[in-house]
Parts: structure tokens; sequence; C-alpha cells
DNA sequence: CTTTCGTGATAGTAATACTATTATTTTGTT
DNA sequence: AACAAAATAATAGTATTACTATCACGAAAG
């Protein structure tokens, strides 16, 4: 059983300690991934899990905090599992298609995880993740590390991508560029087509075609 | 006096049309500016104004709608620019270059248009433009043509970047990733700066060699 | 000169986003 | 099995948000 680290100041009562806690954690992501984010409210999450709105006050001090708990979940498991993945890899080209990979294609429930329904969480992070720092309090919340496993996983390409071109001079734009196009194209991918060169339903793999020959194009030594 | 067509579904009553749908309109992009999407509402904004949030109420059914009718206006703004200032260029290289520098660049308020700021609209568009189409809603708004300038443009680059290179297989992709990428690098340049290569104040110039070089890496014929 | 239109003023409602307090149940410990 | 501590439930209350409805008034347009 894996267990992701998750910066103590996004909670006020850590939700993993206790029953009604995890149901809080599980019951968010189902919630939120039927109704999105903006119809989502505590009062409605405790309808759903048979408790009261104050309950949920206890863990949470308000909705955003609770979406940015869930995002680093994500991106936590997904740096795990990264990790896992590519540690016998030694060929950072390999090393940068297994992450292109494992960022844009649908997940399939971890069993590890109990209370996380990681097939869910993909597209929660996919349509509202980026909502956790386009705020006016993005600078204020990254002080606070609230953005920290971003960055890490951000930081983890950017090393990758060094390795694989030492002169490649925008590492760190290209990773973040690349977690939130494999976001963006598939949001459009599904919801806005023709933004897109995709057909519509689960053609996560021509997303992934399309990041492997950006990325590999721009960092190529010339 | 140039004007910007926008889509009729979008208000309830043209705000071009009246003295106070001018005045919501230009204190909106100013107090969204000020204290992001997330934070304005139209009592404040009927405050700022001095009128009442009824009077608002009859111009945009909610503020979801005004955000959508602003991002629009930029979008529609922003074609009309790139149509004027390449119009005679014929060299897709050239055209493409002008397009990634109009959509990263600061821009200046065009004295043109009265009641809009427009060095005010940038930094919005950066920061609140994606939560217009990020929603469960996104679909039925895109059938309704509420996005249909960013498609727009999105098109336009598109087949600039068919002219280059007709061979390149991802043309519309590329086009929403290079909008996307604009406006995300800027977002984190000034408050996310870890996850760019490039320093915080004002360096969009840095943000424009970055996506000329991803962009022409990527479309170059091999 | 009178009808329409734009705006202001006021009032009211349901939902959201919280905080506080007290009671009850569950659990972990001896 | 007894008891304390921790977790949860129940209830109540407030300020703000997101609206809708109605009426009155002044300006402009026909």
């Amino acid at each position: 059983m894996i267990s992701v680290r998750i910066n103590e100041r996004l909670f006020i009562r850590n939700p993993e300690d206790t029953v009604l806690g995890k149901k809080i954690l599980k019951h968010s992501v189902e919630f939120i991934y039927k109704v999105g984010f903006e119809s989502f409210t505590f009062k409605k999450l405790a309808e759903e899990i048979g408790t009261t709105e104050a309950g949920i006050y206890r863990y949470f001090e308000n909705k955003h905090k609770l979406l940015i708990y869930i995002t680093s979940w994500y991106f936590g498991w997904l740096e795990y599992r990264i990790k896992t993945q590519t540690k016998n890899i030694n060929d950072p080209t390999l090393k940068l298609k297994k992450i292109i990979s494992l960022l844009t294609e649908p997940v399939e429930d971890d069993e590890q995880t109990s209370y996380i329904d990681e097939s869910l969480l993909h597209p929660i992070i996919v349509s509202e993740g980026s909502k956790t720092y386009l705020t006016k309090q993005a600078e204020e919340n990254h002080k606070q590390d609230f953005f920290l496993p971003y960055k890490e996983l951000s930081t983890l390409i950017g090393n990758i991508i060094l390795e694989y071109n030492p002169n490649y001079k925008y590492p760190k734009s290209l990773a973040s560029t690349i977690i939130e196009i494999a976001h963006f194209q598939n949001f459009f991918m599904h919801n806005l087509p023709s933004l897109t060169d995709f057909s519509k339903n689960n053609q996560e793999n021509e997303i992934i075609e399309f990041l492997n020959d950006l990325v590999f194009s721009s960092i190529k030594p010339k």
C-alpha cells in the first residue's frame, strides 16, 4: 500500500488518518469527476457521504485546498509511478517516451490505494488541475510549497531532457509544457475536438505521438 | 474605431450599445485584472461603477458569460491585429514568428477602442482565459459557438503551419498548443518562475524564442 | 408630446461558504 | 469491562453570492 506525502498546510486534519477523512477523499474525487469543480460544494458532498457540512470543514478549510490536495496526490502518485517504471531504463529517449505515455494515457485504478480511484483522478486533473494555480494567490501558495509535487515532476522531466541534450536551452519550460499539453490536448480532444487533429474518442496514442514528435524535434542536438 | 463581433448569446443586452454597458466592460476588465476572476462579483463591480447589481444583470446572465465575452473580445481583436500585421508578409516563417510575438508580448492599450484597456486584457487572458472552457459545459458552449474566436485564431495559425510544411501532421494541435503555451509560460514566468527558464520580469522575448524554437523544430520538413 | 428606453432604487430568495457549540458514538487503553 | 479520548453527528447561525422581480424616473426618439 503506497502512500503519497502531502503538504500538511493543505488540510486541517489529515484525511488519511480517519474513516471520514478517507470517505471525503474518495467521494470528492467521484463527485468532482461527475459534476465538475464549480458545482462541487461541501454541502452536497456531505449529503453524498452521509455526514454534515461542518464535518468536512474539520478536514479542509475550503474546496480549493481540497482540490490542491487531490492534485498533489495525483502528481505525487504519478512521480512514484514514473520512478518505478523508469528505474531500469538508462536511455533518456526511452525515459522521456515513457513519461509522456504515463502523463497522457488513461489510468487504471491502482489497487494499491484503496480510497482513491485513479481512473477518475486523471480526467479531473485534465479538467481542473490548472485551476489550482491560476489564481491571484499563486505566488503565495507556491511559497508555501502547495505545488511542490508539480514542481518536482517538472524538475525530474527537465533533468532527463538535459541528460538527452545538455545544451538544450529550455529544459524547465519544456518540462512544464509537456505536462500542460498532455492535459490540454486531452481536454480538447474530448471536449473541443476541432482544436486538435485527433479523433474524438480514446485516441490518447495520437496525443502521445504528437508530444513525442514535438519534444524530440526540439531537443535533438542540431 | 474598430469593433469586434461578439456572439449574441453571450449577453442579454449588447453592452456596446449603451453608456452603462461600456462602463461594465471597462470596469470588469480593470476589476478582474485587479482582484482575479474568483473574487470578482457583480455586486462589487456595481459599487465600482456606481450602479446596482440588478443593473449589471440586465447585460450579462452571469460572470462566467462576461468572462467569455471578454475573452472573445480579446481573441477577435488579436485576430484583427494579426491579419493587419501579416497582410504584406508572404513568408510563412515570418508570419508564424509575427503571430508568436503578438501572442506573447505585453500589449499596449489600443487607442482605437475607447472602453477596453488592452494592456490589462492580455494578463487577464493569461490568468483567466482557460477557465472559460475548462468546465463541464465546454461541449455545449462550443456548440453555441462561444469559443469561435479562439477556434478561428487556431485555424488561422494551423493553416499557416500547413503553408510552411503541408506534410506536418498536427497543425491544429500545434496551433492550440502555441496559444496555450504562450499564455502558460507567461503565467509561470510571472507567478511560478521555477517552472520556467525565464527570469521573472518582462522576459517575454525569451518566451518568444522558446516558442519559435519549439515550433520550427517541429514543423521543419525532415 | 408622449411612448419607449435606459437606469436607478428597493426588496426579496435560495444557495454558498463558512463558524460555533453541544451531544453522541466509537476507539484505544488499562 | 470500564473509562478517557478521539471522532463524528446534530443543530444553529452569519455573511456573502447569485440571482429575480417590481416600480419609478429622466432622457431621447418618433
